[in-house]
DNA sequence: CCCCTAAGCGGGGTAAAGTCCGCTTAGGTC
DNA sequence: GACCTAAGCGGACTTTACCCCGCTTAGGGG
């Protein structure tokens, strides 16, 4: 039931390409407040209709584009050196997936701020891809008697979280202090999670 | 430049307790959706530009009436009994703590996750007592060398962000099971990451 | 008791998100 | 190549948050 059941017809791939494009413009011009469905819709000389048909909503534009932006860094998780991709210990793997990750968080802030969007949502939730990668390496970390898709949960967002609430944005592609900051406080939260892979004698467990 | 410098009119507190209560009302009677600025404004007697002077925005409202809706748990922490109270080790304080805002946040899910507004904000962010309450129980542990304000905002998102992002939301005073999974996931982080006090050994630092 | 002024108030105005539904067209079938 | 149908499209319409700015009034000083 997964293996993309209509495979999209020919003209709405096009117009989803272009919409994205213009999208791209639009915030290149103006920045992210700019980027508003009328705009757009004018823009791209397609209807409105047709581009809440795409992308469902406004922030439905924001995350397709941040995806479409992430897609080099999935491959290199994938299929790229280690420790970010296959080869290095889990534990490693976070660490460098959540640095890495910080840094795209970091330029694209201001998209990915947009993404978030209080109003609107229904469904029980697909964990966005972040998660689930978190997901996996803890897996095959030993965790004793941990709650994992818990604790991906939780590490995702104490992740993002700092970073997406801070009002910052780089100008340029070179944001190096903040950065590195939210890395070590990712290093460091990691490390003492994951600390030792052996059980911790359970002092009690009411 | 701190101490209430223009302590409020009297007719404006009035009127905040006034579109404090019609709030209450409009929510208990058709939750949170029905809640609109005009429909308040009207109900209440008072002005639309009244509405935005008191709370600034749509999502102000809402956290007004849970900041209301937490002063009791406030009181607990400041002058009750251990361990959410004062006298306890500061590990079981925040594992208490993380336990009654859990609580507090189920009841209450429908009216906190409309609090978190997308849209509007531009301050540097004052971070909310949830995070104040565990910086300063995170300083009275020893954490070799943590960064404690980062440390606690990252915590602060792995406690309510699971929990904010879940569509559930429980009909009564009793949501016995899924509130305490987080509870339990809440207790093994803070366990996890305060283990122990003294330093590990550090094993390189590039 | 009157004045004065800054805070408070009101409600019409604007802009933007999201919905609806009848028309159009891609692309498969015979 | 004609037909058929479901997916796609458009753009007017509705709803709502939020802004603006002239009017009102609380409440302190003279």
């Amino acid at each position: 039931m997964w293996g993309t059941p209509q495979p999209e017809r020919a003209d709405a791939a096009r117009n989803r390409q272009l919409l994205l494009a213009t999208a791209r413009e639009l915030l290149a011009e103006a920045g992210s407040d700019a980027l508003t469905m009328d705009r757009l819709a004018e823009r791209s000389g397609l209807g409105k209709g047709t581009v809440f048909r795409r992308f469902g909503s406004r922030a439905g534009i924001f995350q397709a584009v941040l995806d479409d932006n992430e897609r080099t860094l999935q491959q290199e998780i994938l299929t790229g050196p280690p420790p970010l991709g296959p080869g290095a210990p889990p534990v490693d793997r976070l660490i460098a997936y959540g640095s890495a990750r910080i840094r795209f968080l970091a330029q694209n802030h201001e998209i990915a701020r947009a993404a978030i969007d209080g109003r609107k949502q229904g469904g029980p939730r697909r964990p966005p891809l972040s998660e689930i990668h978190i997901r996996i390496l803890l897996r095959e970390i030993e965790l004793p008697r941990a709650d994992i898709d818990l604790l991906a949960g939780q590490l995702t967002f104490a992740l993002e979280g700092p970073l997406l609430n801070q009002p910052f944005q780089s100008p340029g592609p070179n944001s190096p202090a903040p950065t590195k900051r939210f890395e070590a406080g990712w290093r460091y939260l990691v490390e003492r999670v994951c600390s030792d892979a052996g059980a911790p004698p359970a002092p009690d467990d009411a």
